[in-house]
DNA sequence: GTCTATACGAAGATAGAC
DNA sequence: GTCTATCTTCGTATAGAC
């Protein structure tokens, strides 16, 4: 039987998903068990069954988990298109979000860089630098040199981070479309040297 | 006498002081009245006397004193050198912050506009924006033409708060400092026309 | 795997004395 | 202005039954 030990579904998934959603709102300090536990409406007997090290470890897979869901996205727009194309990409997905969420989801890796749970805040930081990777390596097979791909990527992640924080503060997504335009003017000027 | 009414001493300022600190290392959800009184040395009794609104009334002044202290840092930096040095200066103070904190402490305003804080998230959207006019207009004296340097000065912003992110996270000052060299080359690009 | 009950501490906030 | 005491709610975590 497939379904068996599949862990995209049950109440574990469910858990995990549900703390993603809420730290995305919130943050990390300010999601509790009680809220993961109504929003995913998991029974309450199973929390430290499923995750015996308690609140860092379900915050620890939530981050994880969010950051494959996230890498997985980007490697997705970048086999699709070329860097400026995937950056358009991108931003389309957070703008939706944000529309959809009035502005309450941001990005659940910064908020779990920024959050009170030191295992999260690394697993955040090594998240990063994948998405760096795996856009500098789209860069170079563009023709950009690696030395440049490799800082014009850490750019892009860093600007594209930064945007999602203005947009969110101001309630609009003009500061996210403004970058995403500087940030392919900086791209089309690299890649045809 | 000169003293009466100081705004910059007594408790309600330490209070204050102290708010920001703790909020730049742990976040607003996670900054209690308890860690401010501790930190500050204030007087527990005078709390609600100072702060009536209770603790969003901290935090919103918390976040207002911040912004205005690196709002007068910019200007002071734009008025001193051009943008690009203006950058540079700024990746000094916050290079120097980041290793004396052990990469503790971060943006007090990305803090706000991520934290529980209605009240807050606002002070931090139009300090952003306040920030970006600051930008624009010294880019605009320096040659860059009205539009260019609205959204440039977007970018710069946008890119320099996210890699304060990236760089907390990852413990190091590299992405801080990618991202300023990077952004220098737009910068001179951008004037040189 | 899931339940209830509970321990234990900390949070924000208020009341009334000094 | 500052104190202590207290209220109420909520947080994480554990124990033991089913």
């Amino acid at each position: 039987m497939a379904t068996k030990h599949d862990p995209t579904s049950g109440p574990r998934a469910a858990m995990i998903g549900s703390a993603v959603d809420l730290i995305r709102e919130r943050g990390v300090a300010a999601t509790s068990f009680a809220d993961v536990l109504a929003h995913s409406g998991a029974p309450r007997g199973s929390i430290y069954h499923h995750f015996p090290r308690g609140k860092s470890q379900l915050v620890e897979e939530a981050t994880q988990a969010a950051a494959d869901r996230l890498g997985r996205g980007v490697e997705r727009v970048l086999d699709a298109t070329d860097t400026v194309g995937a950056l358009r990409a991108l931003a389309d997905v957070w703008r939706r979000g944000f529309e959809t969420s009035g502005y309450r989801a941001g990005c659940p890796i910064v908020a779990a860089a920024l959050g009170t749970e030191p295992g999260a805040r690394s697993i955040a930081g090594t998240t990063f630098d994948t998405w760096c990777s795996l856009i500098a390596t789209k860069l170079t097979v563009e023709g950009v040199g690696s030395a440049r791909a490799s800082s014009l990527s850490v750019l892009i992640v860093s600007a594209l981070e930064g945007a999602l924080v203005v947009a969110q503060a101001q309630g609009s997504t003009t500061p996210l479309d403004t970058v995403v335009a500087e940030l392919e003017l900086v791209c089309r000027a690299a890649v045809s040297r």
